[in-house]
DNA sequence: CACTCTTGGTGTAGACTGGACACCATGTCA
DNA sequence: TGACATGGTGTCCAGTCTACACCAAGAGTG
């Protein structure tokens, strides 16, 4: 027990609540705890910031070694601190929201020594320590600010039909959309390009695909431009 | 050094960005440093988390202590843990932002130990840490949140002229608005009770004063309402 | 091979909202 | 009493948002 200070310290942790989207639900991915405070429950991916990184750090490491994704969306989201959200010890932790192509990390549940699984957002198993709260907090985060910034784009594969896209907004933003008012509004924004491919393997017309022209969008957020939905 | 942990820990601190706004300009409420690193330069009030406090407690006794404030606006801001932003060791800080109305709090200069002053938020001193940089994320969020959220409200005095509210959020939006339409929309919102006083001692006629129904304003809030400016 | 089923893709008209704009009123001060 | 400063008020136009229905394309089935 090498360390020692003047004054206590509280530990310090991430945890992060990780977003995917797939035949029109929204996921959550969380991992199944084997250490023993809640050990058998279900948790956020999280772990304690060692001193020689950042917090934004700290979080990208506990998710790669956790659930084995990288390079993601990542944002922080709230400080969690109430004095008894671990029992065993005072614990602080930083909650990050990350978003991911679900496409890319499908089914990956036993990859690693851990259990991880996507769960729908709304049939979520009983969470270890404060991580319902957590998670309360970052959907709220999330369905506020995919209004008013591209990031529904950063749950999506590369190439997305506009009835995927607007299927996503309807589930975030609790409410049904008009097709034709959508696709109006978000092609008229010129920020989706199309591409010449078409859905595959669908029992039914297949829908034209378009992607997401990020560099445009920064473009044009330097002149003023603000998404809106 | 009676504390001691099997891994090193940082250490855990909070800081205020305290607005005030007061003859057309929005102002920052800093202290002066009499303590070592920095010692001599303003600073953002703060200190150090204790164990048996959360950290929104924390802020505030430390608001109490450095600078006098209580029962204000406070809400948490973003979470600051570059590895080097204090030079004695690691040192994570939770950085919260307050609002206040400045009537009440008026020069308070020297009533505590420390040096305490108001800013002009465009004329700051050279700041401790990186202060600055937190500063900075406070401002953007005050400008960005003021326009969804009836916070505003929180820097002026209880009964206020509506030309003040038209300033305030002409300094925030950074844009000028029309009167007429300003008048129009946020008396349209149905949140601001007229009272039956005006403005003393001003050298020409004197308006009429309005409060803001928070009551009312949680009311629609329920049904929906969403404040817009 | 025709019929059905499912989703893709398109335009218009009316309601509403947001922004531009100018003048008289009221009170102080010289 | 006249000049000066700010308070307080309404209309019109343009752009935006919303509601709304039909044909097209392709797969699947008998």
């Amino acid at each position: 027990m090498p360390f020692t200070y003047e004054y206590p310290r509280p530990a310090l942790t991430v945890d992060c609540v990780v977003f995917g989207f797939d035949e029109g639900d929204l996921k959550v991915l969380l991992i199944e705890r084997d250490l023993k405070p809640f050990a058998g429950r279900w948790a956020l991916p999280g772990g304690f910031v060692n001193l020689d990184e950042t917090i934004d750090t700290a979080a990208r490491r506990e998710l790669a070694e956790e659930t084995g994704l990288t390079e993601i969306y990542l944002e922080q989201l709230y400080t969690f601190g109430t004095v008894d959200r671990d029992p065993r010890e005072r614990v602080v932790s930083v909650a990050y929201y990350a978003l991911v192509k679900l496409e890319d990390h499908r089914p990956r549940a036993a990859t690693d020594a851990r259990k991880a699984a996507w769960f729908n957002v709304d049939d979520i198993p009983s969470l270890a320590f404060d991580h319902a709260e957590i998670l309360d907090t970052a959907l709220r985060r999330l369905k506020g600010k995919v209004r008013y910034e591209p990031i529904g784009f950063e749950l999506l594969p590369e190439k997305f039909p506009l009835s995927q896209l607007q299927h996503l907004y309807e589930v975030c933003l609790e409410e049904p959309l008009d097709k034709r008012n959508f696709r109006k509004k978000i092609l008229g924004m010129g920020l989706l390009t199309e591409t010449d491919e078409v859905q595959q393997d669908v029992a039914h017309r297949a829908a034209r695909l378009y992607r997401f022209d990020s560099r445009r969008y920064q473009q044009l957020k330097k002149r003023g431009f603000s998404f809106w939905l």
